[in-house]
RNA sequence: GGGGAGGUUCCCGAGUGGCCAAAGGGAACAGACUGUAAAUCUGUCGGCUCAGCCUUCGGAGGUUCGAAUCCUCCCCUCCCCA
């Protein structure tokens, strides 16, 4: 039994007014904080590609927060509907996975989100495939639900329009897709479910399904979304300018260090839980020490996924390694068998194939490529390993050839 | 079923017989400057045994000394008409 609405739920929502855009609606929200039912979540995933980012974990810091309360997530793997490929957020038509696939990206994603949400009790959350009711699902029963909504009202969607506008293709099983996440919420008696704004639209339809056929619709939270570290667009793997869940600390923390200046203080306010106060407090400051606070925020980005111990020793690295240029210490040795060596053969021996012999060469000729600090230009200069020698690479790839035997 | 437009290198997009590995932009990479910020500048951006050669312009054939460009067939998309 969750407790009903007093002073935690309060707290509650002031600190998810910090990272929701909108609120469908803020009064029926409200409403089912006091009802003191256990709200139940509706945690819709798409596993086509099963990686997390910073974004992404804003929803899950807010449903962790109503799990806390006592609420339940309902973690919903797609599998069914990622059969189908949703065309949220794309220009084109999404490729079709295979269910293997889906299975192997399901735990790849559960293992990052369990780094946020709690996932071993039962009561707080429990996982729902939705291949449950779809695979088995009547060819009437859909044409009934079919018959519920209009094309107008499905077309309606921006992405289409775009699409239509851009003279592209709208497939049939893209303009299913919305509906069939909708009705997931029905089936699953969802009251609430926290989401990208990307995702209002399915989720729309989710409410007016659960409606039509004769249940409460679910309370839908949009949250925030900041520039992704370049700046530009929103966070994505393809463009990889986000922070993943799945990063090292090490990376989480030279991620971070990449975002431009401007985004210091949306990146407070959406990724850390640094209080309100301190940031406008702050961001009075940032301009006399950007750096400075910068790092400040790239220690309480981590601190939300990794130790005090990391957070200190991922500052230390950064600031040996790029303020003072030290190579670092902690890099991958790479076996040989000769001393003897012509540069690119060696270079090409560490990438191992993924870069082609040209692009190698045109490392040597643009002076990528250093030897123990001693710059190589020519890509088949003959050079003598000893021990432990470094090698360089552009601006942060770094290794170490040791001769095997000595 | 009829008519029209189109499919180009990671993306957008130019290119209608040789000067095309293919303009321009974006992304990316490298270098300079820096704070692994932004901005800027420079260079690179199919592969290779690299002043040369090989493979690319939806697919398969063909014409030609020579084709991304012309012809034939096929596949795919969009628009209009019935």
């Amino acid at each position: 039994m969750a407790r009903p609405l007093d002073n935690s739920g309060k707290k509650l929502l002031e600190s998810f007014a910090r990272t929701s855009e909108e609120i469908f609606s803020l009064n029926e929200f409200e409403e089912l904080l006091k009802s003191g039912k256990q709200i139940r979540i509706k945690y819709g995933v798409d596993v086509t590609s099963p990686f997390l980012h910073i974004g992404h974990a804003v929803n899950l810091w807010m449903m962790r927060e109503l799990q806390e309360l006592g609420h339940k997530v309902i973690f919903l793997i797609g599998d069914f509907t990622t059969q189908i490929g949703d065309p949220t957020g794309r220009g084109d038509t999404r490729p079709i996975i295979p269910r293997e696939e889906i299975e192997k990206n399901a735990e790849e994603f559960i293992r990052q989100a369990k780094m946020v949400l709690h996932f071993d009790d039962p009561n707080l959350l429990e996982i729902r495939k939705n291949s449950e009711w779809f695979s088995e699902y009547s060819l009437s029963d859909f044409l009934k639900l079919l018959a519920m909504v209009t094309h107008a009202r499905l077309i309606s969607r921006d992405m289409f329009q775009r699409r239509i506008e851009k003279q592209e293709d709208i497939y049939m099983h893209e303009m299913i897709y919305p509906i069939l996440q909708g009705y997931d919420s029905y089936v699953l008696g969802s009251d609430l479910t926290i989401i990208g704004s990307d995702q209002l639209f399915n989720e729309m339809l989710g409410r007016f399904y659960q409606q039509k056929l004769g249940q409460k619709s679910q309370v839908i939270i949009t949250t925030k979304i900041t520039p992704g570290i370049d700046g530009k667009a929103k966070q994505s793997k393809s463009l990889d300018n986000y922070i993943g869940l799945g990063h090292s600390s090490r990376d989480k923390f030279g991620r971070s260090m990449k975002i431009p200046d401007e985004l210091i203080v949306d990146y407070l306010k959406i990724y850390t839980t640094v209080p309100m106060g301190e940031i406008s407090r702050i961001e009075k400051k940032i301009s006399s020490d950007p750096m400075k606070w910068k790092k400040f925020l790239a220690r309480e980005i981590l601190k939300r996924y990794h130790n005090e111990v990391d957070v200190k020793n991922e500052q230390e690295w950064f600031e040996n390694t790029f303020s003072k240029k030290i190579t670092p210490d902690d890099i991958p040795v790479l076996e040989v068998g000769e001393s003897q060596w012509v540069a690119i053969d060696l270079v090409k021996k560490y990438f191992n194939k993924s870069k082609s012999n040209s692009e190698l060469r045109r490392l040597f000729e643009q002076g990528a490529v250093s030897f123990n600090d001693r710059k190589i230009s020519a890509f088949d200069e003959k050079i003598n390993v000893v021990s432990e020698d470094v090698i360089k690479v552009g601006k942060r790839t770094w290794f170490k050839v040791r001769v095997e035997g000595k």
